[in-house]
DNA sequence: GAGTTTGAAACT
DNA sequence: CAGTTTCAAACTC
């Protein structure tokens, strides 16, 4: 197995060594409160505020707990432990809430998830504390998180798009991280997203003092940058009013990125200093809807094929999360998620009169699978849309795909797609997926990452097919099973009652993509044993498969 | 740019 | 769980 170490390394020395250390009243809240400090990472390293706010509520009282975690850590691998700390604000932000909970009844979407920061031998247990913001970073963090992280003591929110997670990938310089985590540092808030990291010191400035940014005309900025959807920060342009940012009807709160100097908000919330209603907002929705901040499009993968194939890359094979609902834009428009998101309509959905030039709730084959079908479907869509559709709804045309979702469709890379499994990986056995994928992988495919993270316990445990049927949204379920038909996938509904249904693959795959559990396959290629150690299996298989390096186990 | 439409999210 | 309201994006004019 190749580690990556450089990378981590460099990541998580170069801000110890360069970076000038600012007070961070925030980010060493928890140091301060009982001037206990690991001195070694005292300042950076959250898990050890973590451990410590473990350590006290466990009743342990000292701070044996810490220097102990401490010197494990000291021995970590350096990139490890930066993998920790990335996992975001769960010891600052009401965490102790929520770990208590957990010891309690461990319903709580997180509860299973507070860090393990330090288990020996297995470092990078530390399974994320929550489905929003934390699992956003992921991939970014290994370009980004790590050097603010660490100085600031704090973590970075921000999560790509749901349905462009990878943006962030190329559009983040290394130079531009420095210089923004730098201002970062300056500002001290100590939490950021890319958009903030990414923009000048007006923008920091505009943050801190929490001031609205109101610039031109929302549409406008809407308009002009829309093909890319968002801007490379992530940054969602929202325009809301009333909602403060801090419901999900706001595209970046619910994209887990905070609004930043493109968005035209009002009374917004979602900004770094107004971090912990954030976290506890998102909180709060998760504990509604644990899959709330989950992508909303499911890409099935296939890592080996995609790899080829990126450019033709269709949405054939993913879908909706929870299916759209449409009555009346007959999911031609980006009113409908589907649609919008670049995926056709599947049997999850409750639309009428669908007409997805993506592929249609009736099993109507996907774009790439009858060309001339989709003609006539787009035909069909323009007549009764008239000019209604702007240029890139009329992009639907498998061939103008990237005219109109350049980067839900296009942007799409193996590393988007395998990062399902690398998080399943993840979380099953804790083995920690090669920097060198995170770092490639700026996915923040959270939706999975989130799904099997509740699962993660059951996942070494129980049976495939009871996983597969617990959340319909994983689609590595069905593949585990091998031989489940999609058909066959039970219905899941997610705990707030909206239904999160299995991804259909059966009747709308391409041809190439026939047999479709193939695109998931390949991220996860077998399970031979699943039953007798299915976390490792599927991390070793994951490693073998999806990043062609040897399996380490 | 204002107003309307739309459907998801939130609420009851 | 269904119906209603709220909300903000998408869209139209």
């Amino acid at each position: 197995m190749i580690f990556d170490s450089s990378t981590e390394l460099e990541a998580c020395e170069v801000p110890a060594k360069n970076v000038p250390r600012v007070e961070q009243t925030e980010g060493v809240r928890d140091q301060d409160e009982t001037g206990h400090r690991c001195r070694v990472f005292s300042e950076n390293c959250e898990n050890q505020a973590f451990i410590k706010d473990r350590n006290q509520e466990m009743g342990h009282g000292s701070t044996s707990g810490i220097s102990i975690a401490c010197k494990i850590e000291s021995q970590l691998q350096r990139g490890m432990r930066r993998r920790c700390l990335n996992f975001e604000g769960v010891p600052e932000m009401g965490l102790q809430n929520d770990s208590t909970a957990s010891h309690s009844n461990g319903a709580h979407p997180t509860s299973n998830i507070l860090p393990v920061p330090f288990k020996a031998g297995n470092p990078s247990t530390c399974i994320v504390p929550g489905i929003g913001l934390h699992l956003n970073t992921l991939g970014l963090k290994d370009r980004f998180l790590s050097r603010e992280t660490l100085v600031s003591g704090q973590r970075l929110i921000s999560m790509p798009s749901p349905i462009c997670p990878f943006h962030s990938t190329t559009g983040l310089e290394p130079h531009d991280k420095s210089l923004s985590v730098d201002k970062d540092l300056v500002t001290g808030s100590g939490i950021h997203n890319l958009s903030i990291m990414h923009d000048d010191v007006s923008q920091s400035s505009a943050l801190i003092s929490g001031k609205d940014l109101h610039q031109s005309s929302p549409k406008k900025k809407r308009r002009k940058l829309e093909i890319g959807a968002e801007n490379r920060e992530g940054c969602k342009r929202c325009n809301c009013k009333k909602s403060k940012c801090l419901k999900l009807y706001c595209e970046c709160f619910a994209a887990g990125v905070f609004c930043a100097e493109p968005c035209s908000c009002q009374s917004c919330f979602n900004k770094p200093i107004h971090q912990e209603t954030v976290l506890n907002t998102r909180k709060q929705i998760e504990s509604r809807n644990p899959l709330a901040f989950a992508p909303k499009v499911i890409r099935p993968s296939d890592p080996d094929q995609e790899i080829g194939e990126e450019l033709n890359k269709t949405p054939a094979s993913a879908r909706h999360k929870r299916g759209c609902n449409c009555k009346k834009s007959s999911c031609l428009k980006k009113y409908c998620e589907c649609y919008q998101g670049g995926v056709g309509c599947s049997v999850s959905c409750r639309c009428e009169g669908c007409k997805n030039a993506f592929g249609r709730k009736d099993g109507s084959l996907p774009i790439e699978d009858e060309e001339f079908e989709q003609e006539e479907e787009q035909k069909d869509a323009n007549l009764n849309v008239s000019d209604g559709l702007d240029a890139g709804e009329q992009s639907a045309d498998p061939t103008n795909d990237e005219l109109q979702y350049p980067e839900s469709v296009l942007q799409l890379t193996p590393f988007q797609v395998i990062r399902p499994s690398m998080d399943l990986a993840i979380l099953s056995s804790g083995q920690t997926p090669l920097s060198s994928s995170l770092t490639t992988v700026t996915s923040a495919s959270f939706n999975s990452f989130a799904t099997l993270r509740r699962f993660e316990m059951p996942l070494s445990q129980c049976k495939l097919g009871k996983l597969a049927r617990v959340d319909s949204e994983d689609e590595t379920p069905a593949i585990l099973k091998g031989n489940v038909s999609p058909i066959n996938s039970v219905k899941a509904t997610s705990p707030n009652q909206k239904r999160v249904s299995p991804p259909q693959f059966g009747t709308r795959l391409s041809p190439n993509h026939k047999g479709g559990r193939k695109l998931i396959l390949k991220s996860i290629p077998s399970f031979p044993s699943l039953n007798n150690d299915l976390s490792h299996e599927i991390s070793a298989n994951y490693y073998d498969s999806s990043l062609d390096m040897p399996s380490q186990s």
